[in-house]
DNA sequence: CTGAAAGCGCTTACAG
DNA sequence: CTGAAAGCGCTTACAG
């Protein structure tokens, strides 16, 4: 099939040496093995010569390490996500690894699946976006010393390294921000999800509300609605029964861009609104939203930082890092007192 | 490191038997080999027993297939691709093969340090969105016998499968409905691009424009002037010169982006707007952006049929299916008369 | 019906 | 200074 690339056993027998003296030259042991410099640059040269690429594939099989990561996030078609995955790629790359992303839904038995089909395929470690229940399973993962880095959420109670947003002080600021800007009514949107973000993001909201002597006011959309459409309906009737809200705050990007599409003409003379996670659109004047913006870039090097620690030293010590980035408000017109 | 995995040789020494006869067993060759139904069945369950999972690194080592696909775009966290990414993904798990995301900027420098890079490790075939310059690599990948399908835009003069959208129907499309909504004066914003889908989507504006008896009015970016913000003075500019235009027209996702940021509030009164590419943020009202929308799924459907025909059977008359899809005008508010 | 053996392309103790 | 050899975990002719 495919063209027969050169192996190291080519340049041994072509340079009548061994191909141990071949494969220490190549991978920058000569001086390490005292092989002498003549021989060295012979080897160099002829394998540039009749450009001898190693086999990765056979490198990993004998060493163990496939340099392969996997980075299950919950939907790479996610604005945010696919922010994060596209930095990420070029951070990764530089590093001489590759990176397969795959999407979990946030459900557990697709994330399940997941993990077992990249075991079988013997990659040095995992970046996951977990869905609910997964603890158990990341538990097992972290038994069988592979390196392992949480994102976005993690499990209060497990040993592992993760790296998350503060939730809450965001969440605090974007609420109060709408306070400030005399909003009275402030309505909250969010799943019914238990996860680490979203108690997070639905503490700082009631915090703030509380603090303010206002009237929480909260629906929590099933996740699945947000995909069949009932989550519109939801929102609408939200909206519109209590009658009198002033604003409403998104919890996540889907919620936002859900709740934005049930509104009708003219909301935007009406209603305060905040969304969680930025997107590029936001910026359109006429619509101009205020949103929580995340740092993925600065997610992205930490992520590096931390799963290269662990590929690197496998120090124990260091499997327990927890992270917590700032997000940043970045008010528009949406937000401004009406 | 990581707690040992049981392997192939395990179970043959456990059940006194060689390993080629694990092998044959577990690989649903135990008829074909005439193998007993007995020692088949005391095989699996013991393999099933002690959880053996075969090394995929071993078997692609002496297969010479990795079941690896990469699939190189523009920019895997643009709107368009992502939403292609996720459903791509989801259909390849399902054949036991991965995939490897990876985007090139349209940059040919980029383009093929990432084929290089892949090709050390063993991929069993590429999907490539092509940056302009990259036919001579495309060429060689495929002398080599290497599956190759190209996405979105290809070399006239090159055999090579791909799968493309009617960009010039699709431009000429969207641009007549302009025209029957009484718009007179048509900007299109595209990029100075020579390539295929660029050229196509040009020559339907233009079509539509000439044969309308209007005067065609083009405005070309420069590809970087979209991320350094030069794009949208640019964009400014072209709005406000011939002063008089009454709709534009968006090549790309990019553009349109780019394009909606500089205008002013209250221009979704004025101005009629049609984007190429749909996104989820045009059916916000007070927003409503007439789109065409590409068609995601089948696409992807296509992208699977075609590379594992080329991976199955390696038919060297399949290697030069193109295949081209049609687009959707999703009408929306900001394409409507004024 | 089943086993011994070669080999995929490497790395790395071990020996000299 | 350099080479012969084992082995990573498989698959697959070949032999009996």
């Amino acid at each position: 099939m495919k063209s027969k690339r050169v192996s190291i056993k080519n340049i041994a027998d072509e340079l009548k040496i061994s191909i141990s003296t071949v494969s220490f030259i190549l991978n920058g042991k000569a001086q390490e093995m005292h092989i002498s410099k003549e021989l060295s640059q012979k080897v160099l040269e002829y394998a540039k010569l009749i450009d001898y690429k190693p086999n990765h594939l056979a490198q990993s099989l004998r060493t163990g390490k496939s340099r392969n990561l996997v980075f299950m996030m919950e939907d790479i078609s996610n604005n945010f996500f696919s922010k994060v995955a596209r930095i990420f790629e070029d951070m990764i790359f530089t590093k001489g690894y590759k990176v397969i992303f795959c999407s979990n839904a946030n459900d557990d038995k697709k994330s399940k699946e997941l993990i077992n089909f990249f075991k079988l395929n013997q990659v040095d470690g995992f970046i996951i976006v977990p869905s609910p229940g997964l603890q158990n399973t990341i538990e097992e993962l972290l038994k069988e010393n592979m390196p392992v880095v949480l994102l976005d959420r993690f499990f209060e109670e497990l040993k592992c390294s993760s790296i998350v947003v503060d939730n809450h002080r965001a969440a605090l600021e974007a609420t109060l921000h709408l306070v400030k800007n005399q909003f009275k009514n402030i309505g909250f949107i969010t799943t019914t999800s238990e996860q680490t973000q979203m108690i997070d993001r639905l503490s700082g909201y009631e915090k703030a509300i509380i603090e303010s002597g206002l009237q929480p006011n909260v629906l929590r959309v099933p996740y699945d609605g947000i995909f069949d459409g009932s989550a519109k309906k939801l929102i609408k009737k939200f909206l519109e029964h209590p009658g009198n809200l002033d604003a409403v705050f998104f919890a996540t990007n889907y919620l936002a861009q859900s709740g934005l599409e049930v509104f009708d003409n003219g909301w935007r003379n009406k209603l305060g609104i905040i969304a969680y996670d930025d997107n590029e659109m936001f910026k359109i004047s006429d619509i101009s939203i205020t949103a929580v913006s995340q740092p993925v870039y600065e997610i992205c090097v930490k992520l590096m930082e931390i799963i290269f620690d662990l590929l690197d030293n496998n120090n124990p010590d260091h499997k327990d890092q927890r992270l917590v980035l700032k997000t940043k408000l970045i008010i528009r017109e949406s937000s401004m007192t009406k």
